[in-house]
Parts: C-alpha cells; sequence; structure tokens
DNA sequence: CATCAGGTGAAGT
DNA sequence: ACTTCACCTGAT
C-alpha cells in the first residue's frame, strides 16, 4: 500500500546511520527487519512511500518504529546558531532515531565493540540464522530463550571473539529475568544507564546506545570514536551536544552521520 | 599480509 | 579517580 510522510524521512540515511543492523537496500527501496517482523519500503515520490506492510501493521509498529510522531525539521531549527551542527543537520536531513527492540539492542551493541560495522552485521545474521525463528526469507533475531539455550559451539562460530561471554552471560540473566529490561524502562536516565552498565560488556558507550535506540532517550548521547573526533576537531575539546537537552542525542545521529559521510 | 574497527574491564598509577 | 593495555576476528 502507498504512505504519505510529511516529515524528514531519508530511508538511505537511516539504513546508513549505523544505528540498525539489519537493513539494506533491496531492489529500489529498503528492507527493514526488526525482530520477528520485517517491511520492505521504497519511496514513490516526494513524501510518498510504498510499503509491504498492511496499513493496521504500519499503523501498530512501523509508525512508532520509525518514530513519526515526532517533528525532526523542527528540532533540525534548533541547531541553526551552532555552525557545524547546522551544516550537520542539513547533509543529516532525513535521520530519524529508531525505536528499536531493547534486547535487540543491547546484544547488537555488545557485539558492536571494536567492531567495523559490516562485521557487527555479519555476526548479527550469523546469530539471526544459527538460533532465529525462519520466516518466510529470512531469520526473526534471536530470543533470550534462544539465545540461552543456544549450543555452545554454535554460538562460538559466530565470530564473537572475547564478547562470547559477554553474551552468554546477558541471555542468561535477561531469560531468567535476573535482569527485565522491561522494569527498567521507567527509570529516570542516569538510574537506566546504571542498570544497564551492571552488565558485563556494557560501558557507557553501549548503554548510551541502548537508552538512545531502544528506549527513546534522546538526551542520551553515546560517544564513540567519530563523536571523540567531532568534539576535538571541531569544538576545540568541549562537547557541544548537553547544550541541547532532550535533543543531545538526535543531533549526535546527525553530526554522527555528517562526520562520516559528509 | 598488516592494520584497524561505533569499547570494555582489569591492572596499574 | 584517571591512564594504559590486552582482547577475538572479520573486513580492507
Amino acid at each position: 500500500m502507498k504512505i504519505t510522510i510529511s516529515d524528514d524521512f531519508d530511508l538511505n540515511k537511516i539504513a546508513e546511520s549505523g544505528q540498525c543492523f539489519r537493513a539494506n537496500p533491496e531492489g529500489s527501496g529498503y528492507r527493514f527487519i526488526a525482530g520477528d517482523r520485517e517491511i520492505l519500503i521504497k519511496k514513490a515520490a516526494e513524501h510518498e512511500f510504498e510499503i509491504s506492510a498492511s496499513g493496521q501493521e504500519w499503523h501498530d509498529f512501523w509508525e512508532y518504529y520509525f518514530d513519526l510522531g515526532r517533528n525532526y525539521e523542527q528540532i533540525r531549527k534548533s541547531a541553526k546558531n551552532d555552525r557545524f551542527m547546522a551544516r550537520a543537520c542539513e547533509v543529516g536531513k532525513g535521520i530519524r532515531i529508531l525505536r528499536q527492540d531493547p534486547w535487540e539492542m543491547l546484544i547488537s551493541f555488545i557485539i558492536s565493540q571494536r567492531k567495523s560495522i559490516p562485521a557487527i552485521k555479519t555476526s548479527i545474521e550469523r546469530l539471526c540464522t544459527c538460533f532465529g525463528t525462519k520466516k518466510k526469507d529470512y531469520y526473526a533475531f534471536p530470543t533470550p530463550a534462544q539465545l540461552y539455550r543456544a549450543d555452545f559451539e554454535e554460538l562460538a562460530s559466530c565470530g564473537l571473539g572475547y564478547r562470547l561471554p559477554y553474551i552468554t552471560a546477558a541471555a542468561k540473566s535477561v531469560y531468567l529475568n535476573d535482569f527485565s529490561l522491561d522494569d527498567i524502562k521507567e527509570l529516570p536516565d542516569d538510574e537506566l544507564l546504571e542498570a544497564l552498565k551492571t552488565l558485563c560488556g556494557v560501558g557507557d558507550k553501549v548503554a548510551n546506545c541502548v537508552m538512545l535506540f531502544a528506549y527513546g532517550r534522546t538526551a542520551s548521547v553515546p560517544i564513540d570514536t567519530w563523536v571523540k573526533k567531532i568534539i576535538e576537531e571541531d569544538y576545540g575539546g568541549r562537547n557541544p551536544f548537553p547544550s541541547y537537552g532532550e535533543n543531545g542525542g538526535i543531533m549526535q545521529q546527525y553530526a554522527f552521520y555528517y562526520k562520516r559521510h559528509g
């Protein structure tokens, strides 16, 4: 069916923004896989998109997933007095902060440390193929139960390296409900950060990614090598993101994209 | 083939 | 509290 999206929305930039690892070009559009769902979506005309999902599923799941309730055009204007950020918003126009599943983001970003994005994608696809539920022509992201019960040798074959024990420990904690990703969702930012960091293999960077890309905590700013470069090279050592308050994380995405692709 | 990649935890000051 | 270092392995 066909849908209209009036606000900023660029499929290529969203897929390349580094916040999701299962979005890939397909045909003349993109396929996004989230948890056990998928959607094929392609641009048909200005503000018009053709989607594979029903109107019901779009409304119930994907509208929220793509954060369509937020006005990004308005948010970009808040950077007008900041030369670098204004340019980043211009170049990154169309990016959105996805509202993804906390479990999927937790595992994905634990895997991400010291890995290139292609390598992260390879590991995640292996996990899905080995342990996820088979759908029509793709595999769902494995559930906590599926990873908890995973055969060790098979898990070790997924290219996780030294992150392997982090993954098995997280799967065990979440599956046995020693750590509830649901119970922590209402915590204030600082407490949510500390809660996530109690998991092995989860430091400041990974915890902030989970907060921003799964829990919708838009004030969270993951500091990675690219953001460090921005702070050093473009702001003389001063971190510009806290001054954007609740939009700090969104500005980080624009800046990150601009620095990498700009 | 060598280097490096969206970091983290442990050891050392 | 702050700094340094080893760490698996795929991608280029």
